[in-house]
DNA sequence: TATATATTTCGCCATATAACGAAATGAAGA
DNA sequence: TCTTCATTTCGTTATATGGCGAAATATATA
């Protein structure tokens, strides 16, 4: 049961749950993410670490850049049932919408060390 | 978005997820699924109430109990997807199976008041 | 009415969690 | 090599959560 509650647990964080949703416009790096949802660095890393225990996201190191992206064919069924899920809800959450935009929008070049 | 969180919170404990399960077998009262549970009775009544609170479970008076029941026919979509989610779920856990197992034999006219 | 029983509410305590800043780590480029 | 920048790790703090027992509430029965 320990890595049912574990996926629970991974979603019932409003940040970790915008992070998720903002993944499903592409792939993020760290300061793109810290910059839509307003966090410390260290906060978010956190945040994705977490996510990344559960295989909800996978992440790829792209020279001092670290991507991360949904792991929409992850191996636990479970994780592929509740990103399912997640795909189809809060399609109209305000917050969601921004961060979306946001997401394929920001430029990292541009964002990061500003 | 706080919707969802409330159910994924209300998901991520394990105490809560075998009230769950054990609802699958029957309506329960709340001495029996204290019995089944090895808690306090007021901490299970606490469970309960969260857990009604996201509508995942109902309860009808009966005289002096409370039967708790599993709403599968909820209003909400995601809870009945959650729920269907959980029916799914766990079919060889161990603590789960022996969980069911005794929802399906108390009694409370036994049980209760001992 | 008085008593017994099932459940809930309240107050308390221990642990878990999310946030931050500071310091450590790792990779790219001067 | 030295510097810069992205990311992670660590230590701290405030709040949330889950547990209990005691007291309150509600219902059935003597």
């Amino acid at each position: 049961m320990r890595t049912e509650i574990k996926l629970f647990k991974a979603l019932s964080d409003t940040n970790r749950i915008r992070i998720l949703k903002m993944l499903e416009v592409r792939p993020l790096c760290v300061c793109e993410i810290t910059e839509i949802l307003g966090l410390a660095p260290s906060t978010v890393s956190k945040h994705l670490s977490l996510l990344r225990d559960t295989e909800l996201i996978g992440d790829i190191k792209e020279g001092k850049w670290v991507n991360y992206h949904l792991q929409a064919g992850a191996d636990d069924e479970r994780v592929r049932q509740l990103l399912n899920l997640m795909a189809e809800w809060l399609p109209e959450d305000k917050i969601i919408k921004s961060d979306q935009q946001k997401a394929g929008e920001v430029d990292r070049n541009i964002l990061c060390a500003s």
